[in-house]
RNA sequence: GCCCUCGUAGCUCAGUUGGAUAGAGCACCGGCCUCCGGAGCCGGGAGCACAGGUUCGAGUCCUGUCGAGGGUACCA
């Protein structure tokens, strides 16, 4: 297992030309000297790029020493070793260093790709620490919207790059069954039952009155009987715990169906029963974080940063709030459960409670460091230019069922991830089913396909891949094409792309990745004839790099959570 | 009012945490099947809301203006 990327690797040398240069002319430049090694759009400026000495001369000139960012330049590049890795150096513009990697480095990795698939897209930078990322956790008072598919794709995309950078993950759905709203859902559920035997019955004002309403009251009348409903005081108590079972039932299929499994299912209500809403009110009390005003019990989140305003604990009714379940909730998550990081994913119309929960966190003497919040933006659902509305309450929303059952789950997966989180999605279904064939997730499929059908035709025209312990020689012999290297040096981003998937909680860079790998795949294979009987060892090279392309593709896709399909 | 996020091509969106000549898909126009999959390839037009500032260098950071969405509950 790589534990260095190539970037890393290549940043690593120059931190220690820089430091050698530091060393002897006695810069006294401070050792953690920020600056980056980039790969530069423009080929023309090598395989990567430093501006290192332009970080270096501004520092420096603040010490009085004034040294022109190309002369800085440089000396570092007179202490790099030259090998595979590092092949060429120059200096260039305002004082990049611009490093050229050898075209038989790049083939190695190609080889190694080959050799060792399932080392492929792994990273070790979470050394099994053990991580938990909480998403969806939609009321469960119906079928999830299409916000729902949002929340649960960049979840489990989450999950997957951090399970592919060696964490241990587990995936948490939080039920909020113990609210208002479920509640609520139970008094309109009733009411629909009622209606179902032919009774009368007021629905409550702001009931749930969706069409699934009626599917749900069938279920539970068949679970329940129908004795159950003459105790009219006694009715909702027991349709409590078969309407929670019914809601979920529906919710965790609709999650399977894009391919979503969560590990664990933690109910709020357990929170209140068992007592530690209670404790972690009292911890807070300890900590001196509490106080009572206006009947009701507070904390004192404006003692914290980013806070203007306290939050109720506990109602003057006596109720707590659902503030106060998130402080249980997240102590055992952070101490009961002893989670080393934890990832909630919410939708924005949570932002201003994440300043609140973090300085619940803190108030707890937990770290708030290990708790990490991502917010993404609204779908804004679109049909022939219109938008559709999403009102659980009223009914008149698409579910996450539907959408799928149009479009299927490879496009919604590969769409919902082409977005940044925090940008606003518009999904026009009209258009997303007419442009169906055109859309980027069968574009990239495609490729894959391509390239399975190619090493299974070699097989059958006897054109092998090089035998493993001649490989890397192989390669070396027999590529060099422009369109052979491209292919090959994208392929070695695939750690660096994995890693700032990671860093910065946004997996929508790998799609962006895997759309630039199936076009350098078209690339090659117009200008580079895969198979020809008549050059068998160049034919058994190009393998090797179909093969290694296949690979990544697989790989990627698999951490987006799309297929990747032999044939199409 | 205050706080957060966002304004990039006709449309939908990326932009490697401040890098060199800003990209992709769709739409539009023009080309490419004697050949491993044309769901493809090649070419073309068109863009960083506006005004300042910070510095070697700004789509990216700061301030202001305009515009969009969200938040500001003893709801969740």
């Amino acid at each position: 297992m790589a534990a260095l990327t190539l970037r890393q690797e290549i940043r690593a040398r120059v931190a220690a030309a820089l430091a050698a240069c530091n060393a002897e002319h006695e810069w006294n430049l401070p050792a953690e000297l920020a600056f980056e090694v980039t790969r530069p759009r423009n080929p023309d400026h090598g395989d990567f790029s430093a501006n290192v000495a332009m970080t270096a001369a501004a520092a420096l000139r603040k010490s009085g020493v004034n040294l022109p960012p190309r002369e800085v330049a440089a000396q570092i590049a007179g202490r790099l070793p030259k090998d595979g890795a590092m092949a060429a150096v120059d200096v260039a513009g305002p004082g990049f260093l611009n490093l050229k990697v050898a075209p038989a480095w790049f083939w190695d990795r190609v080889a190694d790709t080959v050799l060792h698939p399932s080392r492929t897209g792994r990273l070790d930078v979470g050394q099994g620490r053990w991580i938990q990322v909480e998403f969806v956790s939609a009321n469960p008072t119906g079928p999830l919207h299409f916000g729902g598919a949002r929340n649960a794709v960049l979840g489990d995309g989450l999950a997957r790059v951090m399970e592919a950078c060696g964490y241990s993950v587990q995936r948490e759905f939080y039920v909020n069954d113990a609210g208002a709203q479920f509640d609520l859902f139970v008094q309109s559920l009733l009411a629909a039952c009622v209606q179902l035997h032919g009774g009368r019955a007021e629905f409550p004002p702001d009931g749930y009155r969706g069409a699934y309403m009626h599917e749900y009251a069938a279920a539970a009348c068949e679970r329940l009987g129908t004795d159950w409903l003459a105790d009219a005081e006694g009715a909702a108590d027991a349709l409590r715990g078969p309407a929670l079972d019914i809601v979920l039932e529906d919710v965790r299929s609709e999650i399977s169906l894009l391919g979503i499994e969560f590990d664990q299912w933690f109910s709020e209500r357990a929170l209140h029963e068992s007592g530690q809403v209670e404790a972690a009110i009292a911890r807070l009390a300890d900590q001196d974080a509490v106080y009572r005003a206006e009947g009701a019990v507070w904390f004192a989140a404006s003692r914290y940063e980013g806070n203007d305003q306290d939050v109720v604990l506990v109602r003057s009714n006596g109720v707590p709030t659902y503030f106060a379940a998130d402080a249980a909730y997240h102590w055992d998550k952070l101490r009961t459960r002893g989670f080393d990081r934890v990832l909630n994913v919410w939708s924005v119309d949570h932002q201003g409670h994440v300043p609140r929960m973090q300085a619940l966190v803190e108030a707890m003497g937990l770290d708030r460091a290990k708790l990490k919040i991502v917010l993404y933006d609204l779908v804004k659902l679109v049909r022939d230019g219109n938008e559709v509305a999403m009102s659980k309450r009223s009914g008149s929303f698409l579910t996450l069922r539907e959408v799928v059952a149009e479009v299927g789950s490879d496009a919604v997966r590969f769409m919902l991830l082409t977005r940044a989180p925090e940008s606003v999605v518009e999904f026009d279904l009209a258009r997303v089913v007419e442009q169906n064939p055109e859309n980027p997730v069968y574009f990239v499929q495609y490729s894959h396909a391509r390239l399975c059908s190619i090493l299974v035709r070699a097989q059958a025209e006897g054109l092998l891949l090089p035998d493993a312990d001649d490989i890397h020689g192989h390669l070396r012999i027999h590529l060099g094409h422009p369109a052979e290297l491209e292919l090959a040096r994208l392929l070695t981003e695939l750690g660096d792309q994995l890693l700032a998937a990671l860093e910065r909680s946004s997996p929508h860079n790998l799609t962006y990745y895997a759309m630039r790998i199936a076009s350098a795949v078209n690339g090659f294979y117009r200008d580079c004839r895969v198979l020809d009987r008549s050059q068998p060892g160049l034919s058994g090279a190009r393998l090797c790099l179909c093969d290694a392309a296949r690979i990544v593709l697989a790989r990627i896709l698999h951490l987006l959570g799309v297929n990747a399909p032999a044939s199409m």
